[in-house]
DNA sequence: TGCGAAAGATTCGTGCACAAACTATTATTT
DNA sequence: AAATAATAGTTTGTGCACGAATCTTTCGCA
């Protein structure tokens, strides 16, 4: 029943595939980081800081592509365990500027090196790897200032999917 | 300050070009499916039971990529809101069937226009977008069944990162 | 100079997503 | 046949993830 050569098929749309290997991968760190309280976007944070270094909460958010209402919450509860700042500017009090801590640069270098060495035991081809990176990177831009070509509309199928 | 030659960053990692273009894509889809209350996970869910017919939710969650404890509180949402209908096993009572209905089949097809129109508009290089979904695919089974290489252990760092 | 608009961040409500704990059924062992 | 183990789903608690609404500060402009 499962119809690979339907190219409609779930197995051959992008969306599907990496919708599930993120899931995947989510998994596989959450093993990886095991009770620490280390998650996978929390890592994304510190990477992003380590490699930026003091950014307000909305360039952090272009940089990781992540809303500045998941980070807001993220950022309270990181820097509440002391990996990193937030000071709000002095010079503009509307930002609020986010640095890593000594304690952050640390932990940082430690996950990383878990990181690393996790996908270095999947043995994935380093060729496919990079080509890999290189097209999803390009269509991640495209779709990032994308608006979708056509809207669902449910008015000829009542009731609507609302509260479903 | 984007170190794109340190093949140890952030947009070199699999991993983060995964996470964040599936943020996008969530995003992009979201946008879509305006306020009629569809969701991609549930175009998933809708798209693998038209494809496979009847399945349990085990089945369902290996087919997805979700576990069952994602997928239970989703299929009785769907089934109330009428697209599916989940019916206890006879011969083991311990199985739950899951299958479209009319309405279901009706939805599906709808929401796979809208969906792979708005892959079309993206205006991807067909090529490139198998060999992506290709590679994806294969990289999903290794990781899928693998351990990682090395877990995180934050003895050395005082205090360990729970409740962070 | 004052006032409406814009920008930056936070809060709120809803929906995944998972592990762990739990319930119920079936299979296995003794 | 009774105890035990294994299987299939559900429930519970926590953490993203988002849009919409809100709050504060700054900007623009008359």
């Amino acid at each position: 029943m499962n119809d690979q050569s339907n190219p409609n098929s779930l197995e051959q749309l992008l969306c599907f595939n990496v919708y599930s290997m993120n899931l995947a991968l989510s998994r596989f760190y959450k093993v990886a980081f095991g009770k620490t309280g280390m998650t996978y976007p929390k890592f994304v944070v510190l990477s992003a800081l380590e490699e930026a270094g003091s950014l307000t909460v909305s360039e952090l958010s272009k940089y990781a592509g992540m809303e500045s209402s998941t980070l807001s919450p993220l950022l309270k509860r990181m820097a509440d365990y002391g990996v990193l700042s937030r000071v709000r500017s002095s010079e503009d009090e509307r930002r609020v500027m986010i640095a890593l801590t000594d304690m952050g640069r640390e932990a940082v270098a430690l996950v990383r090196e878990v990181v690393l060495e996790g996908l270095k035991g999947l043995d994935l081809d380093p060729p496919q790897t990079s080509q890999l990176v290189r097209i999803l990177g390009e269509a991640r831009a495209r779709i990032e200032g994308a608006e979708p070509a056509r809207h669902l509309e449910f008015g000829r199928m009542p009731p609507p999917l609302l509260d479903c």
